[in-house]
RNA sequence: GGAGUCAGCCAGGCAAUCGCCCUUUUUAUAGAGGGAGGAAAGUCCGGGCUCCACAGGGCAAGACGCCAGGUAACUCCUGGGCGGCGUGAGCCGAUGGAAAGUGCCACAGAAAAUAUACCGCCUGUUGAGGGUAAGGGUGAAAUGGUGUGGUAAGAGCACACCGCGUAUCUGGUAACAGAUAUGGCAGGGUAAACCCCGUCUGGAGCAAGGCCAAAUAGGGGAACGUAGGUGCGCCCACACCGUUCCCGGGUAGGCCGCUGGAGGUGUACGGUGACGUACAUCCAAGAUAAAUGAUUGUCCAAGACAGAACCCGGCUUAUCGGCUGACUCACUAU
RNA sequence: UGGGGGUUCGUCUAAUGGUAGGACUGCGGACUCUGACUCCGCCAGUAGAGGUUCGAAUCCUCUACCCCCAG
């Protein structure tokens, strides 16, 4: 019965991938020196509403950082939003396994309230360096 | 049914899939359990905890200020007193002292505090002078108020009532209230101006503080010395830093601190209440670039303000939409 | 996260609780054949709310924003 409901609905759905990927501590960017070498070394790909910087490591799987200040957001639970919508949207791209380190900054324009927006222009930055 | 006052409560629910953090069972990309708030916010107060002399003396500085109680403590809360606002239910009040002293009170006004006399009133030779403060006028504020007697005109000059001060008594734990007697009136306002009186405050803050590994010399012991420096401001007091000799391995990372506590819930009792006591029962976030999300379906009242970062008690501020209870006022109908 | 300071015309800055002043800028006028310089005049402000006071830029409380320090 419960298969039955599950193919009757359909997969897979929008934004959701059918194979799915993990967002683990090893896909994280934490160390300052780590942020310095994206910073200084790495390709910038920029619209309206982020600032994507990456560098090709060796790893095998991709590292993400994010940089949200609080002169752009200055409510706690608007920050905290976007970098759960930013990881959503890497988790559910292909770009986490290929061996890259991201680092993801939001624009003065982003607005949290238009989330459409927001994954669109994050999945045309992930495309551009597929 | 209308207008209002007070107190309390909720803060979208359910299901599926994919993910995140912690704990645990087992080592399997497995299972089980838990996972933000009424304000987590502002950091405005008070405490716990940790370290610095287990916290010392004096000065300075600061906070608070009716009375009684609650609390670990408070500038918080409860009850009462007093004053003000409202028809009322109720609400608001940093609410000690101006007769200890100092300062200030612009402009106007005669005069802003040792008092004094502009227009006036009365007397007087209608000149000088004298007696007055009823009336006018200025001002935010003008030396008790109203009435009667009295007088040349007036005046607490006298009387009645009110206000004020002092004493006694009664009620109340007290703040305070009432009554009686007495004084003819003590003398403006400002203490959220200095100040006086009373009470309280040592400092720094989990990036406190402790342990471990590596790493480029911090530390320990002995002797000398008390000139200087450091420990929120100053003076003491105390401790450390200083020089020589001997011994011998420290700041970036990780772990602890870290959540079982002035804890929650229920019942009973005491209390007007804040709250307290006893018993039973439960364990309910602990991250460290920082976890609660995304997508879809469905229901409704259509979802606001907003994210823990050592922990509690308060205060203040933000907040869509509702629900419950008690009470007040006016109108209508029975 | 903790500690400290500040907010006055468009800009810089002053003001003992008692009419918020000055400079630069802007606008208008005068001078000049025209412009500059110079002179005269005008506009424009106490971050917001509440309280104390007869009366707050000033005193007190709350809120908003900005800056600095520890790291």
């Amino acid at each position: 019965m419960l298969e039955g409901q599950k193919a009757e609905r359909g997969w897979p759905r929008d934004g959701v991938n059918l194979e799915h990927f993990r967002y683990q501590n090893q896909n994280r960017l934490k160390k300052p020196e780590q942020f310095r070498g994206v910073f200084n070394t790495g390709k910038r790909s920029i619209d309206s509403l982020f600032t994507v910087l990456v560098k090709q490591n060796n790893l095998g799987y991709s590292r993400l950082g994010l940089v949200v200040s609080k002169k752009k957001l200055s409510l706690a639970v608007q920050r905290n939003s976007l970098k759960r919508l930013v990881r959503e949207s890497f988790r559910n791209s292909t770009i986490i396994t290929k061996g890259y380190d991201i680092v993801v900054l939001p624009q003065k324009t982003v607005n949290i309230n238009h989330k459409s927006a927001l994954k669109n222009s994050l999945d045309s930055h992930w495309e551009k360096f597929t």
